[in-house]
DNA sequence: CTTCAATTTGACCGCGCGGTCAAAAAAATC
DNA sequence: GATTTTTTTGACCGCGCGGTCAAATTGAAG
C-alpha cells in the first residue's frame, strides 16, 4: 500500500494522473456513469494498478471533490469589505466567469454532485458554503444600507451571479449550439455579464451615492 | 406488442406510470445512473412488464425528452413582437422560473443531458432551438435599436435568463442548504430577478425611450 | 549481485445491469 | 362458457461493473 501521503516520484505521477483522468470521466458522466475502467485507460493504468493508489471509485470521487471546494469557494472568499462595493461584486463575477473558463471540468462535476441531491457534499454545503455566504451576504448588505449599492436580496445576487457564470461551463454544449462558430463565449459573457450586474447593483434614485 | 399509440385504458395507465416514474428517476441519477428496476419498482410493474410497454432503457428516455422540448421552448415562443418590451421580457423571466417551480424534474432531466455532453439532444438543440433563439434575439435587438431597451446582447441575456431561472431547479439542494429554513426560493427569486432584469435592461441615457 | 520493498499484472469473483422468452393469468370477444 | 387477444410474470442470459488476490516485475539500497 502507497503512504497516506503521496511520497515517491511515481506515486505523485501516478496519482495525479488519475485524479486528472477521473475529473475528466467523472465531470462528463456522472458519479455513477463513470467507470474505473474508464478512468484507469485515460491514466494510462490497469484497473488493479488504480486501485493501488485509491482504495475504491468513491475515494478518488471523494478526494475530487474535497480539492474542488477549496478552489471554488476562493474568489467568494476575497470579497473584500474595504474595497468599492461595485468593484468588489464585479471583479467577484470576472473570477467566477475565469474559474468556468479555466475548470469547466471541476465546474461540471459539482454541478453533477449537486443535480443529483449532493449525496457526498451535503455536509461542506451547510458547514463551509452557508457559513461564508452568509457572512458576505451580511457584508452586500451593509453596502446597500450605506447606499452603495442599489437595493436586492444579496444571497440571490450570489445565486444570480454563481448561476451566470457557470452556466458557460455547465451548459456549454448548448451555449455552443445556440451561438453557433465565430463566437468567444466567455468574452462575449465577460462583457455582458458585466453590463448585466452593474447595470442592476448602481444605485439611484432615493438610494443614490452621496458622492457622486 | 401494444399498438404505437395507446389504444386500451390500461396501456393509457401504465405508459402514464412508466413516464412518470422515470422522470422521476432519470431526473435524479442521470441516464446511465438510472436503472430499469428503479422505475419498474416505482411504476409498480415488473421489470419485464416494463418492457412490454417500451422497448428500451433509450426509448423510454427518448420519448420524455420528446415531451420535455415542447413545453421547454414554449416561453419563448410566446415572446410577442407586439407587447411592450421590458414586459415581454420579465413575463417571460417569470414563465421560465414558474417552470422551475412547478417542473424542476423536468429541467433537471435537461441539465443532466446537457451536462453529459447532450448525446440524445444534439439534432433538437440545432434545429429548433437555435433557429428560435435567433429570431427571438433578432426581436429584442430590434427593441434596443428602437432604444426601448438598454442595449445587451440578446443571445446572452437569453441565456443568464435560462441560467438564473433553471438554476433554482437544478441546484435546488445548494439553494436550500444556504437559505436555510423558513425560505420561499421562489417567491424570493421572482421578487430579486424582477428587479434585477429590470434595472439592467431600462433604456438610460442617450438610449432612453422617447415617450417618458 | 543480492535483497527487499514498491509496483504492476492477469485471472478471477459476485452482483446488478439491460434485455429475452415461454408460459401463465386476465380481459375482451363471441 | 369457449376462444382469442392482451397483459403479466418468473426464470434466465451475457456482460460489464467494482473490487480482490497471488504472483510476477521493477526499482532502490547495501
Amino acid at each position: 500500500m502507497p503512504r497516506s501521503r503521496p511520497k515517491t516520484r511515481i506515486q505523485q505521477k501516478n496519482s495525479e494522473a488519475i485524479l486528472e483522468a477521473a475529473l475528466e470521466v467523472f465531470s462528463q458522466a456522472g458519479f455513477r456513469g463513470a467507470t474505473l475502467d474508464q478512468i484507469a485507460e485515460r491514466a494510462g493504468l490497469s484497473k488493479p494498478n488504480l486501485l493501488y493508489y485509491f482504495p475504491s471509485k468513491e475515494a478518488i470521487h471523494a478526494e475530487l471533490i474535497r480539492g474542488l471546494l477549496k478552489v471554488w469557494l476562493d474568489p467568494l472568499r476575497e470579497l473584500d469589505a474595504a474595497g468599492d462595493p461595485m468593484d468588489e461584486i464585479l471583479d467577484y463575477v470576472r473570477r467566477k466567469l475565469e474559474l468556468s473558463r479555466d475548470f469547466p471540468r471541476e465546474s461540471r462535476l459539482f454541478a453533477n454532485e449537486i443535480l443529483q441531491g449532493a449525496p457526498r457534499v451535503q455536509g461542506p454545503l451547510h458547514d463551509e458554503l452557508k457559513p461564508l455566504v452568509d457572512d458576505k451576504a451580511a457584508l452586500i448588505a451593509s453596502w446597500i444600507a450605506q447606499g452603495r449599492l442599489a437595493p436586492v436580496d444579496p444571497h440571490h445576487l450570489i445565486f444570480s451571479i454563481w448561476a451566470t457564470t457557470q452556466h458557460y461551463a455547465d451548459f456549454d454544449v448548448q451555449v455552443r449550439a445556440v451561438l453557433g462558430p465565430g463566437h468567444d463565449p466567455y468574452a462575449e459573457a465577460d462583457s455582458f455579464l458585466m453590463t448585466l450586474f452593474r447595470n442592476s447593483l448602481t444605485p439611484r434614485g432615493a438610494n443614490a451615492p452621496r458622492d457622486a
